[in-house]
RNA sequence: GGACGGGUGGGUGAGUGGCUAAAACCAGCAGACUGUAAAUCUGCCGCUCCUUGCGGGCUACGAAGGUUCGAAUCCUUCCCCGUCCA
């Protein structure tokens, strides 16, 4: 297989809040562009204003890939998202549209940029057992079952990461070899695409304000209808977006368990501990152009832009970066 | 005016003579993270100094005195808060 051209792909980073939407559809409308969202809860239909999803007047005309493909009750995976992007990537080349990423989940933009190991899916069956074996046998069992299995990994991971624990496992007795070694069989990097990679960074204490001002808002916006609508439409209790921050609140209060204002400040708390991992996740990101403000501030947009439109012509250059 | 109960580090709150710069939890900060990632987990968390060590100095449990080799812990007085009695 031939390596096809590399096309420019323009990915935005930061915080949430940040204006990473504002600055994609602004991006979008002067480039000839189309946004990709890379966001593990914008995918879920229906969870629409506690993700902060885009509404179609803000999306201005400008195409939004990758929202709304989920229904409440399915999983994403880092996995299944890099198909669904690798898909609406084709699509874009296909019609000569720069792709604009906007990315909130570090994790799955790493899963598409860099490729993921030739890993098994989970396997529920599998992982139920491993789960009731854990909570029988105490903490410690499933970090001592990783040491024999694959010591290496094993001192990677701290005995109480029972979450990642169980997925090396999983992975090790599905595949019969330590997922150490699997990981070093390597990663397929995406083909074809040269990121230019923006980062929004505005200042903690301003970035928390909107973080507040915004869960006012989308309370204020009918928050709690929506949570009560998707409950009444049979998406189960268990389903993981219901887990999500805001929407977990939110059925506290609809079971009677905490107040909207309890809530307000519990969900507030959990966005701006959220923020904060993802600028530990961001900020290791290679070949980041930071930018010091919001989104939606003119002064940013006009930088973003200044940043972006060079690459567009050039054709096979690398990709250059800002390393902070 | 009287009787009790209480005032502890950013918050909640344990601690009743040395093992206490003070449990635990929260917040905060820093970090890790290849299919749950808005998840999960780790470290730090009074100030300060350096020869970064289970190191030194300083400050700290409402205030001021006192007892003691040693006090957040005991005593005295005062100030504040809560409940009850007048």
């Amino acid at each position: 297989m031939n390596a096809p051209i590399e096309l420019p792909l323009v990915v935005i980073v930061g915080p949430t809040a940040s204006g990473k939407s504002t600055l994609g559809v602004w991006l979008a409308e002067r480039l000839d562009g189309e946004v990709i969202a890379c966001d593990s809860t914008q995918l879920y239909c229906g969870f629409d204003i506690g993700t902060a999803k885009p509404a179609l007047k803000e999306r201005r005309g400008v195409p939004h890939h990758l929202l709304d493909v989920l229904d409440g009750k399915e999983e994403s995976t880092a996995g299944g998202y890099r198909e669904l992007a690798l898909a609406v990537l084709r699509d874009l080349r296909a019609r000569k549209r720069l792709p604009i990423l906007t990315v909130g989940t570090g994790l799955y933009l790493r899963a598409l940029l860099e490729g993921l190991a030739d890993l098994p899916q989970r396997s529920e069956e599998l992982r139920e057992r491993l789960w009731a074996s854990a909570e029988e046998h105490g903490v410690g069992y499933l970090h001592r079952i990783v040491e024999r299995l694959d010591p290496e990994s094993a001192g990677k991971i701290a005995p109480a990461d029972e979450q990642k624990l169980i997925r090396t496992i999983e992975v090790c007795l599905l595949t019969r070899k330590p997922l150490a070694e699997v990981h070093r069989s390597g990663r397929k990097p995406l083909e074809g695409w040269r990121p230019v990679k923006i980062g929004l960074m505005p200042p903690r204490e301003a970035l928390y304000q909107r973080v507040h001002a915004r869960t006012e808002a989308m309370l204020a916006g009918g928050w709690l209808e929506e949570v009560r609508r998707l409950m009444a439409s049979g998406v189960p209790e268990s389903a993981k977006a219901f887990d999500f921050i805001g929407y977990r609140e939110l059925r506290k209060v609809l079971r009677g368990e905490m107040n909207l204002e309890q809530a307000s400040a519990a969900i507030q708390q959990a966005t701006r501990r959220y923020a904060k991992r993802q600028m530990t996740w961001f900020r290791r990101e290679k070949g980041v152009h930071w930018l010091a403000g919001f989104g939606d501030e003119p002064k940013i947009q006009q930088e973003a832009k200044e940043i972006v439109s060079p690459q567009l012509g050039a054709p096979v250059t690398g990709a250059r970066g800002i390393d902070v």
